[in-house]
DNA sequence: TATGAAAACCTTTTGTA
DNA sequence: TACAAAAGGTTTTCATA
């Protein structure tokens, strides 16, 4: 893991800019920070190389595919060992109704975000995926009822 | 919540390949779907307009922007209702620490993904912008060892 | 609704400071 | 490292099927 790179204030204006709209165009974003579009270029590519942006993704909505129902789930894995836990892992991150899986601190060893098309997938997920394997100790399901994106994870300004 | 629209199989190429990398041009889209790049635009464009594509981000790494340590809030808010969690929901939007908010069934009313620079950090963030809230009636830290993006969300492939 | 071709526009390179 | 301008692509429009 990386120290993190030294960011001026053109950076992180334009990491601003294109977390509202990945697809700005460099001669935009070179008009609304003042530089060349060549720059933009420029800072764009070292930002990318630095891994401070690491890929642009497609924001999608899950209920226009279908999967108009979200739940995030806790999972014990017992024993928590690393031989059981990476396929689990991995059989986790290939099904098709998962959005996202942590690994963390506490009792719940796993939390998985799911979407999926109603209740009845949601119990077949949660009994045919999970509780039914021998590795899996517990699992605790919570629908989401809302959520939203938070700001854009920039460091506060920084002093001129 | 309207309908999930009709999808066909382009679409869904179209999709899958713009979530690997949401940059793909048209051209190229065009080539490997097998229609014309001005159709492939017309497509995208539908599913921007269908709000199946929600929009484009970018997607960026916290550690190098300062902050590597994650973890999940999970946030009792005491009495709940309507007057109080919507200003909660707006100031915890608003740190910049927060990456995604959560309200969710169970009793712990919200989730909250947060970035910090380090444990004290994450210390004063809970002490000063939670526990410290009168609002507040219990905080939970989870820290994130890892996480894992899953895969690209789409419906199962349909019957031709 | 899809296409191909043309026009408009953007990106990327290059030479220079 | 930044810039300006030119070259090279891509996007977008439009007439047609």
């Amino acid at each position: 893991m990386s120290d993190s790179i030294a960011l001026d204030t053109v950076d992180l204006e334009i990491l601003r800019l294109l977390q509202n709209d990945a697809r700005t165009t460099y001669r935009d974003l070179a008009g609304a920070v003042g530089v060349a579009p060549s720059t933009c270029l420029d800072r764009v590519a070292r930002l990318r190389r630095g891994g401070v942006i690491l890929g642009h993704a497609l924001r999608l909505d899950p209920a226009r595919l279908g999967r108009p129902l979200e739940a995030f789930l806790s999972v014990q894995v017992r024993p928590h060992r690393r031989e059981l836990i990476g396929p689990f892992v991995e059989r986790v991150r290939a099904l098709p109704e998962s959005r996202a899986l942590f690994h963390l601190t506490g009792p719940d060893d796993y939390l998985v975000h799911v979407a999926v098309a109603g209740t009845a997938d949601l119990q077949r997920l949660v009994l045919d995926e999970f509780t039914s394997r021998r590795e899996v100790a517990r699992v605790e399901t919570r629908l989401i009822f809302q959520q939203w994106t938070c700001g854009p994870l920039l460091p506060p300004a920084a002093p001129s």
